[in-house]
DNA sequence: GAGGCGATTGCCT
DNA sequence: GGCAATCGCCTCG
């Protein structure tokens, strides 16, 4: 099967579809050292105005969020400690929404994604959580701001995810009722999930 | 399995 | 200048 990305028109859905549609399409990440991709398997969506969970609750545009207001299909990424994690913008201009890549299933460049985390460990735990995804396939904040359409970071065509569950958010316990959204999507049963 | 801490970024006082 | 953040790893039991 040829890679390539989806055009603009798929992410010109609600978020939370969109959230749901991404599940068991392919992220890939080319580089200098490779081609790594994975089947996307647990997502969460972030729908700013209201969201005290997200980054751009009540419209909140800083120079960290200011891509959140942008066209769907960029490119957010966000450093936390000592890890980055990876959003895909969603929304119309100035709807600051997006989603959420929690984790993936590795597919292309496993030596690779060896290499970037660490030889003596599990497949599973190459792909099964944001900040290791990000870290496997090489996405850091100089990804901050590209487009998925259009290599080197893109989202391809993928295969059927199977069941797709729902439930409340991980990691944002200090959010309020926000809390409680079920907002995040995985594929049922998918040993790649984060929990 | 639970608990604690690392060590970066950018927003807010 | 302080602090909180869409987390992961290591250590201890």
């Amino acid at each position: 099967m040829k890679v390539q990305p989806l055009p603009q028109s798929f992410f010109e859905q609600p978020t939370l579809e969109l959230a749901k549609g991404l599940l068991g399409k392919l992220l890939v990440k080319e580089s200098a050292s490779g081609t790594a991709s994975g089947w996307i398997v647990e997502t969460e969506a972030y729908i700013g105005p209201g969201d005290r969970a997200a980054h751009s609750f009540g419209n909140r545009r800083t120079p960290r969020t200011e891509i959140m207001f942008a066209a769907p299909g960029y490119v957010y990424t966000y450093v936390m400690h000592t890890h980055c994690l990876v959003n895909v913008v969603s929304g119309k201009v100035d709807q600051p929404e997006a989603v959420l890549i929690r984790a993936v299933e590795p597919y292309q460049g496993l030596e690779l994604m060896y290499e970037r985390r660490g030889e003596k460990k599990k497949e599973q735990e190459l792909t099964n959580g944001p900040g290791k995804l990000t870290k496997a396939l090489g996405i850091d904040r100089n990804d901050y701001g590209r487009r998925f359409v259009e290599p080197p970071l893109y989202i391809a065509k993928g295969r059927q995810p199977g069941i797709i569950m729902s439930g409340p958010r991980i990691g944002i316990d200090n959010s309020g009722e926000a809390r409680e959204y079920p907002w995040r999507f995985w594929v049922k049963g998918n040993r790649f999930v984060s929990r």
